[in-house]
DNA sequence: CATCCAGTGATAATCATTATCAGATTGTAT
DNA sequence: ATACAATCTGATAATGATTATCACTGGATG
């Protein structure tokens, strides 16, 4: 925790920034819901348990700069709201998303899979690969589950 | 032409919806421009050239219900609009964009180049994948050649 | 005809995000 | 320490996209 706040730090610093009390709280925050994918809003509520006086302007702004120097990825569900995600340790690339469009879970994929197709992309439509959004929408695990449990209830039921 | 709206005015009586004269001409535009990447408000404003009467909220209305019929899919290039791109005929999936950070240009690929990823998804991650949403953020053929001639311009000039 | 109801247009309301601006904080030069 | 400039902050207003509301229309039904 304390490592990679220093991380962000220095690399705040290297683009002469400061790490503020503010900006530190929302990193904060931010590590401590890592597997989640706040909006703006969810972080304010969150940075003002710990930092009451902190606005929500500032907030936007941090994560924006926070944006900017890659520290983290914003990213849209498709439902209005913007949502930021930390990114990992070293990632080169943006991680992907499996959206259950049943419960609206959102699962995470480290791994690239994208390698080859990246290569197709740069090779045959001549397109420098920066980064990439890859979301998947889909049946989570469970609901898979529930819809088989659903189905063999109405089968013995006779329905 | 007239083939699409017909096969989209059959897809919306077997829902029991109506092809009215402005989801018509809503849907006219569409086709029309199938190479953009309108928002509502740019349907809205080349709609109203053919038919001055409709209203916004109409189109509105119509662009959500041609997205439930999946007869157009809702996109998002993160530049705070939402975006309407008319599915391809027969396509299965949605397809995916190159976007360039420079001059902004959206280009497309309609080769689904996903179906060993959504395989190893499927099989790895027990997700039963029904669409997905893959854009790339770089740099496009065109940009790339600016850059260059760009850098040899620079160097013959001895800068 | 009377009734019903999906669909429509105008406009108000909502909600996320951005802009503004005066005051606080920090770093630095004197 | 004092003065000054630059950065940052919080409150709040403004903006802009989208959604909700509501009275009205036109076609279908009996
Ligand atoms: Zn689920
Ligand atoms: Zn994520
Ligand atoms: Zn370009
Ligand atoms: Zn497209």
């Amino acid at each position: 925790m304390e490592h990679r706040i220093d991380r962000i730090k220095k690399q705040l610093h290297s683009q002469s920034y400061k790490l503020t009390p503010q900006r530190e709280a929302t990193v904060r925050v931010l590590l401590e819901n890592e597997e989640d994918h706040l909006s703006a809003e969810d972080v304010y509520l969150l940075v003002k348990e710990k930092a009451p006086e902190i606005g929500l302007a500032t907030v936007y702004r941090t994560l924006e700069l926070l944006s900017e120097l890659k520290v983290v990825d914003k990213i849209n569900f498709g439902d209005g709201v913007s949502r930021y995600d930390l990114r990992k340790e070293g990632a080169e690339h943006f991680h992907h998303h499996l959206v259950c469009i049943e419960c609206g879970s959102v699962e995470e994929i480290e791994e690239d899979l994208l390698t080859d197709v990246e290569k197709i992309v740069e090779g045959q439509w001549g397109f420098e690969v920066k980064d990439h959004r890859l979301t998947f929408h889909g049946i989570c695990r469970v609901c898979q589950k529930q819809a088989v449990s659903a189905a063999s209830t109405n089968e013995s039921g006779k329905e």
